[in-house]
DNA sequence: CTGTTAGCGCATTCAC
DNA sequence: GTGAATGCGCTAACAG
């Protein structure tokens, strides 16, 4: 019966057990919590487990204590660099108290993160983190129900299925448009992405510019190619353009290679303002200004709440907003 | 006692089994071996499966059937974006065969890996990938003696634990200089990387130079501004110095800026050639020249292999080389 | 086609 | 301090 090459017999608790000449649940004891073990047991028992090669199966731990010590992460899509270090921030506060992170690419479709969130709950995470909201009704229903810790982040709404740390786009929107204003600039556009939360962004920008500025829309994830055909459309639409806001600095950066590429001089003849704080916006030419995140700080707070839930503190605020910055660069007019 | 606001109660096979009035195992076969099941119990069946909302516990059936259907993933830094490619492929391959993706980071340390790997092992994942090579001989050991099928990619070497795909650094070092020396010019460069594989590749440069190379090494992960200083290294060390060679294309990015601010013209004054294939690269000014790594590809051949492996299918080929490409641009003279 | 029995490896009761 | 029994939720093996 060739049952694939999977794992051959590793060494169980019982066999430390026996090679320590102790009972199975002193074996235990001595390793996950000694306090309540002789200290010559104790040593007796990591002996065995030297001798042995033992690896704790964590899988028959969870079973019984229902705790898997993991927590699930879900991005929209893996390779965007947009939340990678909230991803990587996440992973190392887990990992500091011994929970680990199972990765799932949500997608930008509700049936497929239905089938994704159903997956993840079988393998029952200690917790779920969620880069964006929940979209499907029943999932959010779901996930209530288990009561199963659930951050969602990278946004803020009226309804979180349960914490939430995160920020306005709403607000980045109008703030960036607001700026643009402030600078005395009329021929607004806009290049976006057509996510759910660039398009939040879009509707800040639109309330507060008013709502006749010209919007080139590409498909995520986006790049600097996709940055550079937008300028170009968005050029057709209205030659007068005189400050674009982009929904990512990939795209920001694309703008400003075609505005090179057109004899176009930024801030000069075009402002240019991205988003996410890439870190290569500050070396570009002209430096790039970015509505800038603090995505490691939103991976830290999520851990946290997690792990508060996890060891049943109780947790003061729920809903919290990190907030965003405007970085002013040479692309809106700061000094080189 | 508040064991903390873990898993509520949920549905389990049991219930389902009950509700749709049949035994335990019969449940069991109707959702995960349908075959041998009639077709008027699978239907009573689902639809307890909906009355209930059960969802089944993958934990408790990995542990009898040995197989989690997890496979971990490590990468030495999550935020570092040359591996997204990678992450992302190997994903989505595995999860149309229903299996997830745990990832974990295993820094740039030995014994950093050594504890990862064995909480890793702890979850009894069908498989383990590696970006890199395994560094620990205790680790090596341990997953040849467990037979859990082990990936290593973006390299190859002579010893692998069990399977591979990558290719050469030796050999991408010592393409870029024969391709620099057939461009004529003598007086070469290196701004790299601090890890194993840059200095490879490095060893592969110097190996087809001569040894007399100035090299800058900076700390992992490298990003633009550490490009910047490294060119402004070189300089001191060289000030002739004509064409360079960065380990990645942030770095290159880097060179490429600090060269602008000097006044250094780039192809004339200064060669550059980077390594990655970003997607930047061919919209920098000027365009960047590049190793080009298909990632992807790594990532859907890896999976492809541990799922071989786990169905029991005989691998035709344990080591494959993917190979590289240098893609000639404007940095190093090709024409616009 | 369906059911009974017996664990997977461990932690949580209870006893001593 | 230590140990024996019991079961987490599910599936493999063997019966019917």
């Amino acid at each position: 019966m060739p049952r694939s090459a999977a794992a051959a017999k590793a060494a169980t608790l019982h066999d430390v057990a026996r090679e320590a000449g102790v009972s199975l649940i002193t074996a235990s004891r001595a390793l996950s919590n000694p306090r309540l073990v002789s200290e010559t047991t104790i040593e007796r028992v990591r002996e065995a487990v030297r001798q042995t090669g033992y690896i704790p199966n964590l899988l028959a731990g969870g079973l019984k204590s229902r705790r898997s010590m993991t927590v699930a992460g879900l991005v929209p899509i893996i390779s965007v660099p947009q939340f990678l270090p909230t991803v990587q921030a996440l992973t190392e506060a887990l990992d500091a108290e011994g929970y680990q992170l199972i990765l799932g690419q949500s997608g930008y479709d509700h049936a497929r993160e239905e089938r994704l969130v159903d997956t993840i709950i079988g393998r029952r995470p200690d917790g779920i983190v969620v880069t964006g909201l929940l979209q499907s009704a029943r999932t959010r229903e779901q996930l209530q129900r288990l009561r199963i810790p659930v951050v969602e982040t990278w946004d803020l709404s009226e309804r979180p299925v349960d914490m939430m740390v995160g920020f306005s786009h709403l607000k980045v929107g109008s703030a960036v448009a607001g700026y643009f204003l402030g600078k005395g600039w009329k021929r607004l556009g806009i290049a976006t992405g057509d996510d759910h939360r660039a398009a939040q962004r879009r509707a800040g920008f639109l309330a507060a510019a008013g709502s006749d500025v010209p919007t080139v829309t590409v498909p995520a994830p986006s790049n600097v190619a996709l940055g550079r055909r937008a300028l170009s459309e968005l050029l057709q639409k209205d030659p007068q353009v005189r400050a674009i806001y982009c929904s990512s600095d990939a795209l920001a950066h694309g703008v400003l290679v075609e505005a090179a590429a057109r004899g176009l001089r930024v801030p000069e003849d075009l402002a240019v303002c991205g988003f996410g704080g890439a870190d290569f916006a500050a070396h570009l030419h002209p430096t790039l200004t970015t509505v800038q995140i603090d995505g490691a700080e939103i991976g830290r707070l999520a851990a946290k709440l997690i792990l508060d839930r996890c060891a049943g503190r109780t947790i003061e605020q729920p809903v919290i907003d990190v907030g965003f910055r405007i970085v002013e660069r040479e692309s809106t007019g700061a000094a080189g």
